[in-house]
DNA sequence: GGCGTTTCTCAGGAAATTCACAGGCTGGGC
DNA sequence: GCCCAGCCTGTGAATTTCCTGAGAAACGCC
């Protein structure tokens, strides 16, 4: 199920209409705190554990339709309180978080069922379209997401990744995915490009702010390349998208 | 919710029907005053603190619907505060004051989901403009606003900046819009040329008064154009804006 | 380890915007 | 009808903002 919020955005809402619940397994107070507000935000409905017995705590009485699940916990190791989780809430869709050298191999036999995960560091787009997948693919909300957003001629599968104008496929690469799905999402509001790169980039990234435009120029070449740009610039504010004329 | 003052604004009001809470975290008592004086006229309720100490105690008893938060306070600094304010109050929107070119360190991972931020010096417009924003998208107030401002055929949309007459777009400058915010904000008011340099000009603006004149007569040839002129002036008074006719 | 791809920095140039200045215009008091 | 303060607006220059090519560095895939 979905409904659209006043502001035009697009909110996920579970079979009974109640906002989704997610669980934030996390040690680092920021982090934690960065991701609640983002999911808060979204919507949905944030619980946040410190450790591991928390987690189970937590996990018993709230109900989660998502667990985000830092793998390196003070008291216990991710995999245990995955199992512990896992007894309580056998369903229940994980999205880890793991340090990018802390390999996939182990994360792999994790991530076995429907499962997911991100290195750190993430951008908050990341996490957030994962989880919406995550919830989508598990059935919690009972009208089935469309994994497909669109904006006049222009289409982006969140699932596929998969990108097209005027029917004609666009080969993006991973930012400039999701920067315009950042875009596609918030159709004709004006982002800065501060709010793009708090999004869309890694919240650790030291870079210049002109990353930003680097890519809206991207972008432009692949999406607006001979037709009525869709892209457009508000001078001292930010970038907008909007179907073309 | 919105409703209409007597003196024809529109004020911004939460669920219950009490002016929304603002909270107020800034050293720099100059700054602090102005931004009081200038958000209790909005019809908020505002209170301030000159430290973090004070602010987590303020967030405590005085609850919030949004924070304005300059990120170098004497004691603490902004993260601090911040990750201690989220902890009080997980879901209240901060709205980050910082210098212009602090901007790229250390507030990339600070905003997430709905925050936002102004570099210094800002214009009061902006400030409002931003808080009512952030309000706004936060669900403090149950109805939500519109983000759309109307006078006559003349629209402006707020979140995508898109200006119309009779249903013509127009192009204005970043400037421009926020002084037809302005005006539009407060149709059938005379403003003074003095009000409105301190509210649409950033507050260290050092330049000619005449600048007003000159942003009028822009708006005028963009927005009056071949219409009925709806920016009219009263000499020795300043300018209002009201429907043609 | 090599090679293509992707990400990002840097810097030059283009374009839009802001603003000062100054001369012209106007309304209203006399 | 005259005058003057107050207002309007054309011109142009300084500044800001944005765009984009070139190339270095990091990454990922055999």
């Amino acid at each position: 199920m979905t409904a659209i919020s006043p502001q035009g955005r697009t909110e996920m809402l579970r079979a009974d209409g109640k906002p989704v619940r997610v669980l934030i397994v996390d040690d680092e107070a920021a982090l934690s705190e960065l991701l609640s507000m983002t999911l808060r935000y979204e919507g949905w409905e944030v619980r946040s554990a410190g450790d591991g017995a928390e987690a189970v705590r937590a996990v018993r009485e709230f109900r989660p339709d998502a667990v985000v699940l830092d793998v390196v916990l003070p008291d216990m190791d991710g995999i245990s309180v995955l199992r512990r989780l896992r007894r309580e809430e056998p369903a229940v869709p994980v999205l880890f978080l793991t340090a990018r050298d802390a390999v996939e191999d182990r994360i792999a036999g994790l991530t076995a069922g429907g499962d997911d995960y991100v290195t750190k560091p993430f951008s908050l787009e990341e996490v957030v379209a994962r989880l919406r997948g995550l919830i989508r693919r598990s059935g919690a909300s009972s009208v089935r997401t469309e994994s497909l957003l669109s904006v006049g001629d222009l289409t982006l599968d969140e699932d596929s990744h998969e990108v097209t104008r005027a029917g004609r496929s666009i080969h993006l690469t991973a930012t400039e995915f999701e920067l315009l799905r950042y875009l596609m999402r918030n159709p004709r509001r004006v982002l800065s490009k501060a709010q793009i790169l708090d999004r869309v980039w890694s919240y650790d990234f030291g870079g210049q702010a002109n990353v930003v435009e680097l890519y809206v120029s991207y972008l432009r070449k692949k999406i607006d390349a001979g037709c009525s740009p869709m892209i457009h610039t508000r001078r001292g504010a930010g970038y907008l998208i909007k179907p073309g004329e």
